[in-house]
DNA sequence: AATTTGCATTTTGCATGCAAAACGGTATTT
DNA sequence: AAATACCGTTTTGCATGCAAAATGCAAATT
């Protein structure tokens, strides 16, 4: 039974095939559809008010992005990250970054660090006050601000596909307040860098910072599952 | 009109979303499809004999890979790189590589090398004939063969994923003899480093070996556009 | 003559319909 | 009773239809 305020014609605004792309991965992220759960497309139809052929269209998009799979026949699933597809990600996050950490240091501006100096002490206010939510989402702007100051675009893009796969998992991730305070030391160490210029350094510097990261989201992740 | 071999029911065999994915690929590495060309749904579900909504789940996917430009109510559009985004594609490619060979000479097995050297000995033998096509190929799997060997599945895709779109650039960039020669001298650098297990060198050379490759792409392909 | 307007044609975005494949549960067989 | 065969229901894959948006080109306006 179609509801009475959809018709069977093209609506030139609202749901286009690109909103149910987003709206699909923010489900996903705020874990209202589960990893590893199957997800019937009359269901995602509904939640989104849309026919099943944008919705499909949405779904390979997603299945191309590596956030569902996609069994011939037998409809989607939302992708379950194992321990060592986490461990994967993160390493090659860890090359991805220390590339924009150089890049980034020979051509950040005097604005660009001022930018990220603020970012910096607005994240470290987040945890002195043990604000986990808004230090989370800081901690994600000053890395994407340094990706963005490579100036390499396909880099930025490449980071985000993969920063995107985990993000849910990073979300649910409680920090430690001991891990937490050496990640703000880090980001300081990493600030430093940046002022000096040094693009071998920064680079050293944020593979380790990931590789620690990713040893805190793969420890708090596995042992409780949510 | 439709053809008299095709019906309006779903046929078990033959053209399935996927293969149009890989079929569209195809014409873009040939070149059958221009880069830049605006290319109708009309000809592809023609060209491919399925009808619009497979096809036009393919071309989300192909969208969401980089290889053509999705303008809202106006189609698709063949990716046209230009001299920036390859360098930018090559400077990620090197990152990845460069860690694909410190992982690589880590977990090494005997077998893996022995491989190895068997496609790069065949690899110079088509050097040496003059066989480029060939030698491109081998020159790929080479590549493919390195970042297998570092275990990291996620690593292998974001390569793929760009090597993808690259494929085509690198295939009509016409290297001169004497790169080539370089070329070949470097991935016998490659080899004794593999050997050797020694991946921080490794990287090195990858990475500088990347670099030279790009040099060599841009240079090739800008000034005659075909 | 150059630019704009009008309209027929083409192309895109989406909903729907239909058949094949999978699923679920009961009945049948061993 | 366990395993299997059967059959109605649900879900998927694809073709098609229709309306909105874009496109192309001739006629009208300045």
């Amino acid at each position: 039974m179609p509801d009475a305020d959809r018709d069977n014609t093209h609506r030139p605004e609202r749901p286009r095939y690109g909103d149910v792309v987003s709206g699909i991965r923010d489900l996903i992220i705020e874990g209202e559809l589960a990893p590893g759960s199957r997800v019937p497309e009359r269901v995602l139809c509904e939640k989104f008010g849309v026919s099943r052929t944008p919705l499909r269209e949405a779904l390979k998009v997603l299945a191309s992005e590596g956030l569902i799979d996609l069994l011939p026949n037998r409809g989607a699933r939302i992708v379950d990250l194992t321990e060592d597809d986490i461990e994967e990600m993160f390493q090659v996050m860890g090359a991805l970054e220390s590339l924009a950490g150089e890049l980034a240091a020979r051509k950040i501006t005097e604005e660009d660090l001022a930018e990220l100096r603020a970012l910096h002490y607005q994240m470290a206010l987040h945890f002195t006050r043990g604000e986990r939510m808004p230090y989370f989402r800081l901690n994600q702007q000053i890395h994407e601000k340094i990706f963005a100051t490579s100036g390499n675009a396909t880099l930025v893009k490449v980071y985000r596909g993969l920063s995107g796969r985990l993000r849910r998992a990073r979300y649910i991730a409680n920090i430690s307040r001991a891990r937490w305070a050496e990640a703000v030391e880090e980001h300081e160490r990493i600030l430093a860098a940046l002022e000096s210029r040094d693009g071998a350094m920064l680079g050293r510097i944020l593979k380790d910072h990931l590789r620690k990261t990713c040893e805190t989201v793969r420890h708090a992740l596995m042992p409780v599952e949510e």
